[in-house]
DNA sequence: AACTATTTATAAGA
DNA sequence: TTCTTATAAATAGTT
């Protein structure tokens, strides 16, 4: 219908093909509405071109999406399914996954119990033994781990004590005007005093930032 | 493009209409072939006549999933995604719930455990200590039912004997041929081993499908 | 389902 | 792309 008689093979010539594309998109578009209003037709059709590049028309009465439905189940063809099996089936797995933890973690809370038979509930008790036994370790270590700080701060508080002392001593030996004393028995005093103090505490820095080791 | 010139519009006389949407459809079914040909076109087309028939016509260089997939992309319209949120929405929730169980779970076996403090270990040691109490509770049960089960068939098992012992009694009366003795004094033997035998074992019936109490 | 007068679509050209 | 137009194709009404 045109000037001349076409065959229908690929249009060689790429603008020509790309004319001929447009005049027949928007002929078979309008023949999509015709059908569409004058015989109560639904129509769904999407046109893509060579380029990639899309057109579509849908009637308005309807949408793609109730269209795609009733040709899902019309035809028979799976449309979408299988997309939509998989994640069904991913549910199922995890669903079934679900029910036989929730069901050992019953029975492990001692729950449903009954249905059991001896070996079954002879292997939960060893589970929760071993469990027992892990989480009564894991509060040991706790518990020693706060110990150790205990001692720890002890230390650290008796050196405090002992260095407070020391020092109001030395206050006390100044409000006494030892000033008049002669010097070396001044220092023979400090010295006394000194070696009453333990090691440690003379040389020993007081510990620094002792929650972080908690 | 026939005899007169038609107004696009609901086509009232029904036959008619049918007619029409037969050979209108016929064309745009040519016309999508013929275009799909000449222009290295993808084409999807359906078509529903008002009586709910379907005709599709897809290019042969493709198919349904594949044209509404890239329809699905290029669009930006949802066609069937609401049903795929839903069903990944339940696979998230579903997934979660069994990440927390198994969690809980790897701590009931005492897994896991040292990055918990200590109030949630005590937590987890009061259920483990539920658990095995119930499970011990019903492991007893469990022994209990078999020991009374062990004497239900021990009394049988003495009831059986007895019953035994008494046939061959019987039988060795016989074979001497206690015919001749006088028949009171037959008698009378009989009623001694009578009396040997408890009550419970004259009257009480043999106990019957044992098994099914276990 | 054919026929055919007419309308419509469109190929080629501008 | 768009317009034009000669011509092919589609189809409305008829048989």
């Amino acid at each position: 219908m045109g000037r001349g008689k076409i065959e229908i093979k690929r249009i060689e010539n790429s603008s020509n093909r790309q004319v001929t594309y447009s005049k027949r998109r928007n002929g078979i578009m309008k023949k999509a509405k015709e059908i569409t209003v004058l015989c109560d037709a639904k129509v769904s059709l999407i046109v893509f071109a060579n380029s990639g590049k899309m057109h579509d028309y849908c009637s308005p009465s309807t949408n793609m999406v109730e269209v795609l439905d009733q040709y899902h189940k019309q035809s028979g063809k799976r449309l979408w399914d299988p997309k939509h099996e998989n994640l069904n089936n991913e549910i199922d797995r995890v669903k079934k996954e679900n029910d036989s933890m929730q069901i050992e973690l019953r029975h492990m809370n001692g729950e449903d119990v009954t249905s059991l038979q001896l070996k079954e509930l002879i292997h939960i008790e060893k589970a929760l033994e071993d469990g027992l036994i892990s989480v009564r370790e894991h509060q040991m270590e706790i518990y020693r781990t706060m110990k150790r700080n205990d001692k720890i701060l002890e230390e650290e508080n008796n050196q405090l004590h002992f260095a407070l002392q020391q020092q109001e001593m030395e206050k006390l030996a100044l409000d006494n005007n030892v000033r008049e004393m002669d010097s070396a028995y001044q220092q023979r005093i400090i010295r006394e005093y000194n070696s009453q103090m333990p090691f440690a505490f003379r040389v020993q820095p007081i510990q620094p930032n002792l929650q972080d080791r908690i």
